[in-house]
DNA sequence: ATTGGTGCAAATGCTTTGCATAAAG
DNA sequence: CTTTATGCAAAGCATTTGCACCAAT
């Protein structure tokens, strides 16, 4: 695979973003730099680019599938609400890590293990209090 | 939601199987039983029954959904080859369930954790050893 | 009579593919 | 000059939706 400008680009802008955007979200922001990038490309190249290992691809945490610049093992958290993807990294969670290691190693049918973790991230969190706030403000109006 | 003739026999059709089918693979089976069932209406019956907690939808493993009769808390196993889903369970699984629910406890901000195993399955197993005992002997016959 | 269920076909959302053109080695 | 990359439009696949009809309360 050749490291083409668009490819560079594309994995920089990556690389700058710890969104775990989808192809559709990292699109608009890589046009201001790649004008005449197409979307199909964009697929294609995020594609050629995690077949390298060079980023990863994320499926399973909701219809579209999710790119990441890190590419060493580490724990995702999905909001429940709005679907993003953050990572997730604790004390518990690195003891949590070491079980699950110790997991797929005694089990030779078990080649990897997939955790996520998820919840509602703050932002959600913070969206729902305000509206809850404001259906008391509305009711005492009444 | 009613429990329509359709619907009980999706559910018994479901519950006699420990494939965790996708709604394309319970069709077929479904349809000799239900001879005017259409794929719209098996979608959304699976949809219905999993939403009254009949059922379980299971999302983000693979490109389908995949359901399961079994309704109560177990891990599943995924063949990275086949793409199969079956159940797991081990000592070892169970200790880890064990300290994955000390985590969500521990953690305000965690509703829930998903945990999937991944490996090959016997079948494929079978299938990937024959294989490659059938190059040997064409390496041998040349 | 009103509500909910079904079949069918069309629409949707995300992603992939075919093909002609362009760039890189 | 052969291979690889790109843009565009079309196709693909899993799923959802609109709508007319039907069944059950």
């Amino acid at each position: 695979m050749r490291l083409t400008r668009q490819r560079r680009i594309i994995l920089g802008h990556l690389t700058g973003l710890k969104t775990h955007p989808t192809a559709d979200e990292l699109y608009p922001g890589l046009k201001e730099s790649l004008p005449t990038l197409s979307l199909g490309s964009l697929y294609r190249n995020l594609e050629s680019l995690s077949k390298e290992g060079m980023i990863a691809k994320m499926e399973g945490c909701g219809p579209s599938k999710r790119f990441d610049a890190c590419v060493k093992e580490h724990f995702h958290f999905q909001c429940l609400n709005c679907g993003a993807v953050s990572d997730y990294d604790s004390a518990d969670a690195r003891e949590f890590r070491d079980l699950a290691d110790k997991l797929v190693a005694s089990d030779p049918s078990i080649r990897s293990l997939k955790i996520e973790f998820r919840g509602v991230c703050h932002e959600c969190e913070k969206r729902i209090n305000k509206s809850s706030e404001n259906k008391l403000k509305d009711k005492e109006n009444k």
